[in-house]
DNA sequence: TGCTGTGAAACCCTTCACAGCC
DNA sequence: GGCTGTGAAGGGTTTCACAGCA
């Protein structure tokens, strides 16, 4: 394949197969087949093959994929390569914790600035951050080429915040403020909000317990 | 409609009609149309509608929806009404960010319990809660009736969590281990991973700063 | 006239099934 | 024989377009 135009939703799978890559190179393994793959990230295995098959095919019929070579074709296409500097905005308990989160650096994510509109948290230092205000904001986005955004404020604020980071330019942006951002077209916006998650999985519990009921 | 079945994606977006529908009585409105609710939330009207006649015909043609009858009916088909105890696995830094996140109680759900493995943080106060022993995890779940399990722990200890809760008696779980979890049908798991959601608006902004090169 | 409710079309994604190659 | 790569079928989701009702 290979024609340029990899389906969302394998773009939304590659990040799970490189981390099984990664976790089956440390086991020694020198190929993997779609068949574990499939276990191991959880899917079926016909779309294994079809997700890989979109990156150019790389497996050997009989064999499998080659462990080494894969994982760095994901990671390229995934553009983990180069540095990736990522900005958090929002120094709350969520943007603490985001700091601190070891995988941005295991992945190739590196920490380059935390900011917050509070002049009271201006100048705290948090991990090896100091973090730095708001205002400064599209200048921080441009010195230290910033490509990522995460947003950690309340959702009152969420939407001139993404707006300031777009027209310093930014084109991705993570938002943990549970509303919707408009946008521009051409940047991208993945909203993860915990209460949204709680309230669908409410919904399938509320029916696990009325099969419970209904069951015994 | 009204026949029992809502799909997936339909399910994935109450949580926001939800928000809106709040948002709406709090501005002082009535009654709110497809299309308003649909910029709101960011989507097409048409699906907004198609969406809401799964629960049922609550609008009226020429004038749209009523805020307080439908925000009633989300909430009961999402199983809020009642009391929705959680419990938080794993008091690291991200389990104490959720723990003090005030979005639990807002959207209906209490946060229970809190456990975690490591001996030393047994006992410790975090905000209203005294930490537990992972070992009581099973007690606990069955005493307080946990019905929602929130999983913040290594990934390498994800598994054994889900499996221990499961057997316990939960059918929901939210999993923020970067880790694929096996639970037996009828059980929902819900994972977020930064990385995976990092990884993939890498992808995105990627291709965005090529074509920013292309552009100029 | 305005907006809902919904068949029908279009689109995307998943799964099957097997040809093709090692 | 084993496993990939992929056409084709199947299923789910989105969008269109408009009939129908307040």
């Amino acid at each position: 394949m290979r024609d340029g135009r990899i389906p969302a939703a394998t773009v939304s799978r590659l990040p799970m197969y490189l981390q099984a890559l990664v976790d089956a190179a440390e086991d020694g393994l020198e190929t993997v087949s779609s068949e574990v793959l499939a276990r191991v990230v959880g899917v079926n295995s016909a779309k294994v093959r079809k997700d890989l098959s979109y990156l150019g095919s790389h497996g050997t019929r009989g064999v499998g994929y080659p462990v080494a070579e894969l994982t760095t074709e994901i990671s390229e296409v995934l553009g983990l390569t180069g540095d990736r500097p990522v900005m958090i905005v929002g120094v709350g308990n969520l943007g603490r914790a985001l700091a601190s989160y070891d995988g941005f650096a295991r992945r190739g994510f590196r920490l380059a600035a935390m900011v917050d509109t509070d002049p009271s948290k201006v100048g705290v230092r948090v991990g090896e951050h100091v973090v730095e205000s708001a205002d400064d904001l599209a200048m921080v986005v441009a010195d230290r080429r910033i490509g990522i955004v995460v947003i950690a404020v309340p959702a009152e604020a969420a939407q001139q915040v993404a707006t300031q980071a777009v027209d310093a330019g930014v084109t991705a942006i993570l938002n943990f403020a549970p509303t919707h951002l408009e946008v521009p077209a051409g940047v991208t916006v993945r909203t993860v909000d915990l209460s949204t998650e709680l309230q669908i999985l409410s919904f399938y519990e509320h029916l696990e317990g009325g099969r419970h009921l209904a069951a015994g």
